[in-house]
DNA sequence: AGAAGGGGTGTCATCGATGTCATGCCCAGC
DNA sequence: GCTGGGCATGACATCGATGACACCCCTTCT
């Protein structure tokens, strides 16, 4: 019978492989071992063989908060999103993850429910992780996250909105023009035809961009001329229902108009369905643009033209300008802005013209 | 002019505010800040009092990376999705980055796009950082992935899914059967009229969660002995465009079905577009049923009846189930099973009826 | 042949907390 | 007035890595 190895039970201890049970394995110190992680070109192969194996064996796994500690930085890097209900961010930060993963880097994904208090909290806990970088949504923060962004010394990027004057954006910026967006959707159904055009807008009271929207509305209506603005802009979440709802308002108080931009597709989506309902023809009797481009958007009936923002771009290039910094590339340009795309469709196209 | 203090700088050493800091500006000791911090309730008020003010003051961080090695844990929960691209799982992940918050431990996101070895890459870099605790989707891991999380020696939750046999759950499981809401789907619609049921499933090949509703559908069709299954199920993603798709296929090969079960309301909302542009009504020529309750669920023309899984309580069950587990309650039940809801809707329930 | 150079490896202090245990203080009880 | 107990506080070793630097040994150049 084996006497059990009375090893001096400290305090603490996890029944964890460390990478001194691997270099005792194998021999070697435990630098080597290190440096063997992190740099395995620079150890002999000789002994870089016999590491690997006895890493492999061992089934050691690196303890990363170590690492981080000793090395005051870790390979992580935090995301924000306002919002995972709805599939906006999602292809954004599927590339961001990509990317970063191929670079051997881990992202961490926090969910702020479009709140800059909520904001401010998940900040504070992804920094207190000492993290290779930030990536957030928007310019919208606390004063307080303003200050920890600008001070906690590591890359940061905000994406999906462009700074409307210097000292909006804390980091770096990559994103594009809401407001330019609005414009388009709006310049789009005059061009068609439209000679009255309404906004429907949900959640801007928590989301600046969707503001900035209704603003690129607004500033088209008045260069046309033809009439005034009609903006319904609610504070909701944008789903399908409040689409509805909020076209129902519209038609019932603004029967002649023949043109409505909404702030998101999934409104459209509602536009649609009700407009469907009390018989009106898409577009001949009321021409329909979105924002989002969302998955269905290309076939409900009948498809919907609308604004798609270049998700996967902002995702590609937001990675590429922290890596860059990572790497320790000067930054030569901080604000990205990227254009977004109208793509017509069903919606607004007069079927005669197809 | 001020000379420099010239601090023996180490290697390393950040400019960070440390607890020692706190401790020499409150005249206490590292031990009574950090007791501070931990349980507040035990540091006579009067030093609390200092050394929240001067926490306050010096604007003080801690450094979770070294809580973390020193105390060999951490108050992080590490969550894996499969996706969200589509909103299934935000209302479950909301509840339970809301729970954990409230218990102050900080949810950190993995999405692993349905496959397993990038679960098993995003597990291994989260057990890496010694979490509190894990929760991920289903049961589909890869074999290493079940031995990790079998030895990690933290609570680990596998929810959305219920056990088909013993053993297949790692840990603690909480969700639903599949098959089960399969044969609910079926059935109802066989209740509600129909003769011949189509089944149309989509990204089947990584999702086994999809799989098992096919074959609670073909259990319900053999059942009822009425006709053959009719499964279009292919690996692509559930969208709208998909569902269009396969409708439109399964009508082509089957005009005579009137009754068809979708694997996701993605599809059975391609199906109602398809379906109109058919002009064929519904429920009258084809009653649809859907899977999810997503947010366009009530409001498309007509309302889907679909089948809502409970992920509100499947957040807040697992949430609850992890915390009593760190609390160190004893685990009385393994498996936790939860029931769907059936809502119907206008998509199989005939007009004349409401 | 001796000096210079350089790649590979080991030593050791260090990162910033935690948790155990010792200590000191205060007060009640006899 | 002395003892004992309980609670608040402090000293100190420790968690598992990293990284600066020392060192060794072998090659290459003069």
């Amino acid at each position: 019978m084996q006497v059990t190895e009375t090893r001096k039970r400290t305090r603490r201890g996890t029944q964890r492989v460390t990478m001194t049970d691997v270099a005792t394995a194998a021999d070697v110190s435990p630098s080597t071992v290190s440096l063997f992680l992190r740099r395995p070109e620079s150890v002999s192969r000789h002994l870089a063989e016999r590491i690997a194996r006895v890493i492999d064996e061992m089934g050691y796994v690196p303890n990363l908060v170590a690492g981080s500690l000793a090395a005051a930085r870790s390979r992580t890097v935090g995301v924000i999103l306002p919002s995972i209900l709805n599939s906006f961010f999602a292809e954004t930060y599927n590339t961001l993850q990509g990317m970063f993963q191929a670079a051997h880097y881990q992202t961490l994904l926090g969910v702020s429910e479009f709140s800059p208090e909520e904001e401010e909290s998940l900040i504070r806990a992804f920094l207190a992780w000492s993290p290779a970088a930030m990536v957030v949504t928007g310019f919208h923060h606390t004063e307080r996250t303003r200050s920890m962004l600008a001070s906690c010394g590591v890359p940061v990027v905000e994406m999906w909105d462009m700074p409307g004057h210097p000292g909006e954006a804390v980091g770096i910026s990559v994103g594009f023009s809401h407001f330019e967006v609005g414009r388009m959707q709006t310049s789009h159904l005059y061009d068609q035809g439209s000679r009255k055009v309404a906004y429907i807008g949900a959640a801007a009271s928590q989301d600046l961009r969707v503001r900035s929207r209704t603003d690129g509305y607004e500033a088209e209506v008045m260069r046309r001329g033809l009439h005034d603005p009609i903006d319904f802009t609610v504070p909701d979440a944008a789903t399908t229902e409040v689409g509805r709802w909020l076209i129902d308002e519209i038609l019932t108080r603004h029967p002649d108009i023949d043109g409505v931009v909404c702030s998101n597709d999934a409104l459209a989506l509602g536009v649609l369905f009700e407009v469907t309902r009390r018989d009106l023809r898409v577009p001949d009797d009321l021409a329909v643009v979105g924002f989002g481009d969302l998955p269905f958007s290309n076939s409900c009936p009948p498809p919907l033209t609308t604004v798609r923002p270049p998700q996967r771009e902002i995702g590609r290039l937001s990675a590429t300008q922290i890596l860059a910094a990572l790497d320790g590339v000067r930054v030569t340009q901080k604000h990205h802005n990227l254009d977004c795309e109208l793509v017509i469709r069903g919606s607004t196209r007069p079927v005669a013209k197809r």
